[in-house]
RNA sequence: GGGCGUUUAGCUCAGUUGGUUUAGAGCAUCUGCCUUACAAGCAGAGGGUCGCAAGUUCAAAUCUUGCAACGCCCA
């Protein structure tokens, strides 16, 4: 084993091993166990989010898998219409090639080559993170399975009325020649203008009514002048004309609430067909609206000597005009909401277009309720609001796109009843299969009914809203959705409710009849150290696979783990993976420390040889245990929290580095680490590196307590005259030191495996590990086998006494420290009890004290006196001396004892103020007073020693 | 304008229902160590009026209210 951990060597091995061996797809009758990915984008690259993401979900399942779940993590991609659309498009651009002169199905093939070409990429860098999905099972939105989810639920919604078809005011993108869901319009504050326009009366030119607007090329759509009632300023012109500037038509000007006095001039422009709020306008006066611009955003006919003028232009050139005939009255500079296409940037028309709805309100009803009762909850709870605000203004969905790339609306409009040509009256039929579609329509047009399908397609989010249940067969019932669905958990990010939670929620209830999950947990977004969004464009990305290559998959996803707290945002830069790599290492070479001491020594662990060290670090190994079992839970029997990454890989990683290594590692290093003595007597030093791998198999009888068989290197090794042989008291502690450590080590990588998976894998194999720790059994607390074995029947527990021991060497620490004494000098270490029984106690322990800290003497007595020159430290039921002639300082030693008195001395003052306190005494429970008493009474210990010390020094 | 989040050591963040914390960790800083598992390491040390103000309580980083700053979402 090499001194430094280097990923690199074993990731893909342990990867391409556990596929071998199937280990990630769901197996046995356990309970089930289940997440389904959010599909990434067939586009997209792995970025930090996916990361985090995928990270958190590979924690949740292999803690599951090994618990003896059937664990399924369904995985798959997006087809992602609009992006993918336009990827292949610019591809084509780059040969000079539009989609429109390949046509529709070219086009779509070329895109099928595509995907089948790149597709992949985001898939294997999921792989290299280590991501445990089902990959046997991988899906994609536009396969035929999918596909045909889509179509059924669009069947049986429009069956059911919830689908429909209607010209309505939605949002186009004029650059991607689509209508977009309210979600896909994003408003970006932008400085613009606020222009005021003149309106001329009809019936009186002298005369002018003004308005005042930020888009004035919409004016060609006017059909009203709005003010309000009680206005008196305009209360007598209700009723009258004006004339839209530059042009000769006519429009009333009419009162409604819209209009607000206190705003602008308190007179607005209607414009039905381009702006929502007057499309209501509109329709309170039923005043039919003026499509004024063409679809792709240059003005139409209605626009006079400005027609086929983009709409920018076309303002322009209006402003100029309107200037020049004196009917611009004012221009305000003025921060605006530019609606904004999400995808292409473009700014966004409200349009009036013939398009297809998702009725909303029926199925947003029991989306909330599920969420009202906690049958699906959110973690952190309070984006249950975040997910009611979307759904209760029942907003209907607007689901069809004019795009090539996606799942074609199953609509067939029998053009045979019209002159061939589809116009918005055209009647239709929907149907699963063009075969349906023409029988029905035979049914319903008779035998001639000729037909064409809907070119529109449908949005993204209307194949990923089935994701729970398509992916696992449904429509069929297929043995996977009926284990599997209702899924458990799903990882996602803030930014996806509205688009994606929501609708799966809503489809699984109308569907299946369950929520599709129990909870959502939404992760925290990935920031850069200055606190910004990641972005392409800001060019502050961390690219997660050049972190995995640089630190190693499992130091990434340790460090995202550790980072993510209850969905806070995590401001992230390349030097917090060191926290991982740096981890992995301090593992890695506590392996390499035991590891040449393994091959023969393994044996059952036997209480009765246990020592003070064993069983304290087997009680913090249960506490480690206990506490990350709770954290990875995503339903806790009482209902609280689980789901507590970041505490789970903290107690880890405090388990590991400060109790296992720091203090047990050292404490029994020399037993394991003692020579082994040979058949023939000689000594058989054990050289780094040349020890053959174990092979012992945990749980399983160890080899025969036999001489050891020496190892093949022995011979050519130098001899180590200095290592004494030893006896075989000592080969037996050795034995049960190799053993107990590797106890430890084993449950502890099982914990740890669902975080680093691939360096907990090949330390398994290094122990010997014939099974997969993949798919071993996770650990569970045995404490309860071992409590009986505490110390003596009046002294202190073994918890107890370690700590006791333990405060001993952190206080002769800080005195070596505070006199630079160098780690490598041994001190004369004088131990007063105040009692004989702690006397006997910590006399039978005082190697831990050795083994910890240098020392050239050891006493422990009771109420010894204190040598002169010496330094003191107090601890729990005794003090210690460190005679330092020559080198003690009085003066600096009186500075630190005193600075210690007076921390004490306010401590009991502060503590004998609150116990004097009468409504504390009554009013606190019993157990708190008691616990403030002990506190007192063990700083007061504490100040009489310091004092004793203090008088010493005269 | 509405909703939500954040504000704790130089930096990044923990602190679950108020009392086992006399406010912790990692990084950074300083001191001493190449101690045969690890210098990606070991052992110490310094560093905080818990954003501000008021209130509730025997007791507040923690609960309430107000204010301020920063960030996100929605209109």
């Amino acid at each position: 084993m090499d001194s430094r951990y280097s990923p690199q060597d074993i990731e893909e091995k342990w990867y391409r091993i556990w596929r071998e061996r199937d280990v990630f797809k769901p197996h046995g009758n356990g309970k089930p166990f289940t997440i389904v990915i959010p599909p990434p984008n067939v586009t997209g690259a792995l970025h930090m989010g996916h990361a985090l993401n995928n990270t958190l979900q590979d924690v949740l399942i292999r803690s599951k898998r090994m618990q003896g779940y059937r664990t399924l993590w369904q995985p798959g991609t997006d087809h992602a219409g609009i992006a993918t659309q336009s990827v292949v498009e610019k591809q084509l651009a780059k040969e000079g090639v539009k989609r429109q002169d390949l046509g529709r199905e070219a086009f779509v093939a070329k895109v099928w080559e595509w995907k089948n070409e790149y597709g992949d990429r985001i898939v294997n860098q999921l792989m290299r993170l280590g991501s445990s999905c089902d990959w046997s099972r991988l899906r994609f939105t536009m396969d035929e399975g999918l596909s045909r989810a889509v179509r059924e639920v669009f069947v049986r919604l429009h069956e059911d009325g919830l689908i429909y078809r209607g010209t309505r005011l939605i949002n186009w993108c004029p650059k991607l020649q689509t209508a977009l869901a309210d979600e896909e319009v994003e408003n970006k504050e932008t400085k613009g203008h606020f222009w005021s326009i003149k309106y001329s009366l009809a019936d009186d030119p002298t005369q002018s009514i003004t308005v005042a607007t930020t888009r004035p090329e919409t004016m060609f759509g006017d059909v009203a002048i709005a003010v309000n009632a009680e206005d008196e300023r305009y209360k007598a012109w209700i009723g009258k004309d004006v004339i839209i500037p530059t042009t000769t038509r006519r429009i009333p000007i009419i009162a409604d609430e819209h209009a607000d006095p206190t705003k602008g001039t308190g007179a607005v422009k209607i414009t039905p067909a381009h702006d929502f709020n007057d499309y209501e306008v509109g329709q309170r006066h039923n005043l039919k609206p003026i499509i004024a611009l063409n679809l792709d955003a240059t003005l139409n006919h209605m626009g006079g000597k400005y027609q086929g003028q983009d709409r920018f232009v076309a303002r322009k050139n209006l402003l100029a005009d309107l200037e020049a005939l004196g009917q611009l009255a004012s221009v305000e500079d003025r921060v605006i909401p530019i609606p904004t296409c999400y995808r292409s940037g473009d700014v966004v028309e409200p349009y009036l277009l013939d398009q297809w709805f998702v009725n909303m309100k029926p199925l947003a009803i029991p989306a909330l309720d599920v969420v009202e009762r906690g049958e699906t909850r959110f973690v952190p709870e309070r984006y249950t609001k975040t997910y009611r605000a979307w759904l209760e203004p029942f907003k209907d969905w607007c689901i069809s796109r004019q795009l090539w790339w996606g799942h074609q609306i199953p609509a067939w409009y029998v053009v045979s009843e019209t002159d061939g040509k589809r116009r918005q009256d055209t009647p239709f039929v929907v149907a699963r299969s063009v075969e349906e579609a023409q029988a029905e329509a035979v049914k319903k047009f008779g035998p001639h009914a000729k037909l064409v399908q809907e070119e529109d397609v449908l949005d993204t989010w209307f194949s990923s809203a089935l994701w729970p249940f398509s992916t696992l067969g449904w429509p069929d019932k297929t043995p996977e959705l009926d284990k599997q669905y209702p899924t458990d958990v799903l990882v996602t990010d803030r930014g996806i409710i509205y688009f994606w939670v929501a609708r799966m929620i809503f489809s699984g209830l109308k569907f299946l009849n369950k929520t599709p999950f129990h909870t959502v947990y939404i992760h925290g977004t990935i920031l850069d150290e200055k606190g910004q969004r990641m972005s392409k464009s800001k060019g502050n990305g961390i690219d997660p696979i050049e972190m995995i290559e640089k630190y190693g998959a499992d130091a990434v996803r340790f460090a995202l783990m550790i980072l993510t707290t209850e969905g806070q945002d995590i401001k992230l830069s390349p030097v917090k993976f060191e926290t991982g790599r740096n981890f992995a290492n301090k593992l890695w070479n506590a392996v390499r420390f035991v590891h040449p001491h393994l091959e023969g020594n393994r044996e059952p662990m036997r209480e009765s040889d246990m020592t003070l060290a064993d069983r304290w670090i087997l009680d913090r190994l249960d506490e480690t245990i206990q506490t990350v079992t709770e954290c990875l839970e995503s339903r806790l029997p009482d209902g609280s929290a689980g789901l507590r990454f970041s505490e789970a890989a903290q107690a880890i990683y405090r388990f590991t580095w400060d109790d296992f290594c720091s203090t047990y590692l050292e404490i029994r290093k020399k037993v394991i680490t003692a020579a082994v003595p040979a058949a023939d007597g000689t000594t058989t030093p054990v050289i780094d590196g040349q020890s053959p791998a174990a092979d012992g198999v945990p749980g399983q009888s160890p080899a025969p307590a036999a001489s050891p068989v020496p190892s093949p290197a022995a011979d050519a090794a130098p001899a180590h005259s200095s290592s004494p042989a030893v006896d075989p008291a000592s080969l037996a502690a050795k034995r049960q030191a190799v053993s107990v450590f590797a106890h430890v080590l084993e449950k502890l990588i099982a914990i740890l495996h669902p975080f680093m998976p691939f360096i907990t894998e090949e330390i398994a194999a290094n122990l010997g590990w014939k099974e997969l720790l993949a798919t071993s059994a996770w650990p569970k607390p045995e404490r309860a086998a071992l409590a009986v074995a505490s110390g003596g029947k009046s002294g202190l527990s073994d918890v107890a006494l370690m700590e006791t021991l333990l405060k001993i060497v952190d206080e002769v620490r800080a005195i070596r420290g505070n006199y630079t004494i160098p780690p490598g000098q041994g001190l004369d270490l004088r131990i007063s009890c105040d009692t004989p029984a702690l006397q006997r106690q910590l006399l039978r322990q005082v190697e831990v004290i050795g083994s910890l800290e240098k020392v050239s003497a050891l006493t422990v007595e009771v109420n010894a006196a204190k040598p002169a020159f010496s330094a003191a430290g107090m601890f729990t039921g005794g003090r210690f001396f460190i005679p330092l002639q020559g080198i003690l300082d009085p003066v600096a030693e009186k500075a630190r004892l005193t600075k210690e008195l007076s921390k004490a001395e306010s401590y009991i003052a502060a503590q004998e103020k609150k116990l004097s306190n009468e409504s504390f005494v009554k009013s606190a429970p019993a157990e708190v007073v008691e616990g403030e008493r002990v506190k007192l009474q063990s700083q007061l210990d504490k100040l009489a020693k310091l004092k004793l010390a203090l008088a010493d020094l005269g």
